[in-house]
RNA sequence: GGCCCGUUGGUCAAGUGGUUAAGACACCGCCCUUUCACGGCGGUAUCAUGGGUUCGAAUCCCGUACGGGUCACCA
């Protein structure tokens, strides 16, 4: 065995500033949970000024899905979560891929078996093992094979797997910043597999060994590996190896029963996206699931995050995702926009309903963004001003307004022959005109402005008021549709 | 079933032995207004449960219930 090797491994190991890793296996797409996972660790090595790592745990081949890594890439490079080492795309830095560092995770299956902390397993698989129902707890056979033995049918060709030797005696203690002192009884411990027949690492084997020569000072993954974290421990020691902190985070869940997940058609944070969620909202609305920074702020940006982030304020229970309260976030992120911001994002929905190229679609920022939850609720809002919908004479009738038909054909009536003369078609001098004639008619604003609006939108709910739909609408138009109105009335 | 973990309003949550148990979303009401919305103001609603310990418990201990995780050559 080269020693030399090793100790050349290990002075390599980086020290002395906080190193977090995400570590996702490319399996599918990034839900919320494994975004918000994401984001804590990001946040971790941040706060300290420290470094965030990206590994993609690609070992099971059977496993892999085309596309997954693109969409972890996109997702952490959209959400601005850069990693200072690891897989970039077709960049050059440290090529953090599992199967790419294979010839490490044997040397060091050797190093352990020298050590005694694992032994070659020649058991066949079983294909179908039906009696899992029962809790067998025999040791294996192959445990006991003294060192010989297991060499010899080793050099013999036979097949075998590498699996950890877990003391069948007394306990084990870890401990995880969320949760604190975990102590489980060793016999409750399975010799795992760590090398697989393949010649590849299972993650029991992997993660242990990457996060060491990785210099990883805070594991942060999900709380599903809660149970196995003792066994994690006891590779550590076996090496003789510094053991890191250990933060478990409690799933994001979809109810009190189930886990946020793509088969009951949970959104992933790409599916948010396309559900009109800006990706600063869904970030910050996640970032509190599951975590509170104590006092009553709620909007963070990323770099406020890294600031405030702190591990004693992560819970230790689930949390129910709720997109209304993603909603009500993102109803302020959208607000917080400038107006120019707002029509770059919004552009794309205001021109599905919008079609008319003579409407200047930056007029619309102002009467949307107080009123748009999602970008995807845009084009529905705005509907009318492309063409003007059949409606009923009874949307005319507003108790509030004191409308009627009658009384809406009058102020049609008095609005029409007003704005035909109008030469100075805007926004202010809309309003002046009309709050003018209603002054003069002695009527409330209301009274004037309810059946202007109906006659020029066609609907009862609309974003702004008559004001900035005749604006918008232009003069020609406006007055087309008051003339439809007085049609309709008369 | 074994082992481990969790439980404050519908949801996210603050709270670490003495509080009228914060705040936010949602909901309801009122006000404002050019309808709705926006905005402003206010309201309903929470410590799973039973025992301890203590002058005093949401906070500490034990049990119970409920929920979750895990027990793969998956991560």
């Amino acid at each position: 065995m080269d020693m030399k090797w090793f100790e050349d491994m290990e002075k390599r190991i980086p020290h002395g500033e906080v190193r977090t890793r995400f570590a996702p296996s490319p399996t599918g797409y990034m839900h919320v949970g494994n975004l918000r996972t994401a984001l804590y660790t990001y946040l971790i090595a941040k706060k300290s000024g420290g470094k965030f790592i990206l590994r993609i745990e690609d070992t099971d081949q059977g496993r892999l899905v085309e596309g997954a890594t693109d969409v972890i890439y996109k997702t952490l490079s959209d959400c601005h979560l850069t990693h200072d080492e690891g897989p970039d795309i077709g960049g050059p830095v440290g090529p953090y891929i599992q199967t790419e560092r294979r010839k490490l995770y044997g040397k060091y299956a050797e190093l352990l078996l020298e050590k005694g902390g694992a032994y070659r397993c020649f058991c066949q698989k079983e294909e179908n093992d039906e009696d899992n129902g029962e809790f067998k707890k025999v040791e294996n056979p192959c445990a006991r094979l003294t060192k010989e033995e297991s060499d010899a049918k080793a050099i013999a060709g036979e097949p075998f797997v590498i699996r950890q030797r877990i003391p069948r005696k007394g306990t084990t203690t870890f401990r995880d910043e969320i949760f604190g002192d975990i102590t489980v009884p060793n016999d409750t411990l399975d010799d795992n597999v760590l090398m697989k027949s393949d010649g590849l690492p299972t993650y029991n084997f992997a993660n242990v060994i990457d996060d060491h020569l990785m210099g990883i000072t805070h594991v942060v993954r999900g709380s599903e590996y809660l149970a196995s974290a003792p066994k994690y421990n006891l590779l550590y020691e076996s090496f003789g190896w510094e053991i890191p902190k250990y933060v478990h985070c409690s799933p994001v869940m979809r109810d009190h029963q189930n886990k946020m997940s793509k088969r009951h058609g949970d959104p992933s944070y790409e599916d948010l996206l396309k559900q009109g969620y800006l990706t600063d909202a869904v970030l910050n609305y996640v970032a509190l699931l599951g975590w509170s920074p104590g006092g009553e702020q709620e909007i963070y940006s990323l770099n406020e995050l890294c600031e405030a982030f702190d591990i004693s304020g992560i819970s230790k229970s689930p949390a129910i995702f709720d997109i209304e309260k993603l909603t009500y976030f993102n109803a302020e992120y959208i607000k917080a926009l400038s107006p120019e911001q707002f029509t770059e994002l919004a552009g794309l929905y205001i021109r599905q309903s919008v079609k008319n190229p003579a409407i200047d679609i930056s007029l619309f920022a102002s009467i949307l963004q107080p009123r748009t939850d999602k970008l995807t609720d845009i084009s529905e809002k705005i509907d009318f001003f492309d063409e003007l919908p059949e409606y009923d004479t009874e949307l005319f009738t507003n108790k509030k307004s004191k409308t009627d038909a009658e009384v809406s054909l009058d102020m049609l009536n008095v609005v029409l022959p007003v704005f035909e003369a109008m030469a100075d078609w805007t926004e202010e001098n809309i309003h002046d005109t009309l709050i003018g004639l209603a002054e003069k008619r002695e009527v409330k604003n209301a009274t004037l402005m309810w059946p202007l609006r109906i006659a020029v939108a066609g609907k009862a709910v609309t974003p702004g008021g008559a004001v900035e739909i005749c604006h918008i609408l232009g003069k020609d138009e406006t007055i087309r549709r008051i003339k439809i109105a007085i049609e309709k009335l008369g």
